[in-house]
DNA sequence: CTAGGTGCAAAAGGTTTGCGGTTAA
DNA sequence: TTAACCGCAAACCTTTTGCACCTAG
């Protein structure tokens, strides 16, 4: 049973960032938001619900910070808007045609991403990124999508 | 061995793609270009040099419509301009933070990418992007980087 | 108090589109 | 012949930036 109280990290708790309310904001917002992979567009709409004085460009500049911090992680499929997601164990992206949802991807007990990979002797690895496209199969668009009437 | 005959594919060769100058054009820089992964500005500049004509909006529609058919692969890597890859094998991208290139990384023998992670039960794969960071530590720029002086 | 963050509006960069003329099949 | 494609320029969308004001520590 992960840890569900992820609504409000403790404030100024971000590896000793400047913890404005701005910020604050928009880390809630994308804990809240959680699965939803959202994007900056839409981190801002609900993010101005919060706060109406909020600019979209503070919000792009709190994701980008909070992603250096190590708090948030960028999410890039294809050349669409990037996403954002709260998630920071290591996981793949799952982006179904069908329902047009993207879902976190865990990896196998014991399995190790990078190792599958013929790396060239001396190549370090700094960062990974895995995004699938396909359909779910499982919520109603997709039932249809795969024939299921 | 691989076939190196890559230079110029046969005209009209691209299942029933309307094989335009402007296309093979495009699709022979690509192959010729090879591993350096470029992008569409890239082409263009290349392109241009073999058919001075060549607008860069008919760049971009010959790289989608070749990608679309399978000829060739478009690479995201962050949100940088997208490249475009001849490599049709399964594979995974490697950019190279010291020397700013990007790399074919293959499969190990008998390793598949997605048997490692934990997918739903119904998830169907239809695509998936592998985009590694990192150094290469083979490089010049990239040994001065890991501190070879 | 002040370094750093915010809001705004404008710009940048990559990519797509509308349209009249052109071309592969 | 003609549906599909090209070249051009303008539009589009996401993201970044410059600057004056504001605020957390």
């Amino acid at each position: 049973m992960a840890d569900q109280m992820t609504v409000s990290k403790a404030s100024g708790d971000f590896g000793g960032l400047r913890m404005t309310k701005q910020r604050q904001v928009v880390y809630d917002v994308l804990a809240d938001l959680g699965p939803k992979h959202p994007t900056a567009s839409e981190v801002f709409v609900t993010a101005k619900e919060r706060m109406p004085s909020i600019s979209l460009a503070t919000v792009y500049n709190c994701l980008e910070t909070l992603t250096g911090a190590g708090a948030i992680k960028q999410v890039n499929i294809d050349r669409e808007a990037s996403r954002y997601c709260p998630n920071l164990q290591p996981h793949a992206h799952f982006y179904c045609t069908g329902c047009d949802q993207v879902f976190d991807i865990g990896l196998e007990k014991g399995a190790d991403a990078s190792s599958i990979w013929a790396l060239p002797s001396g190549c370090l690895i700094e960062e990974m990124n895995v995004a699938m496209k396909g359909v779910c199969g499982t919520c109603p668009k997709c039932r249809t999508a795969n024939g299921h009437s």
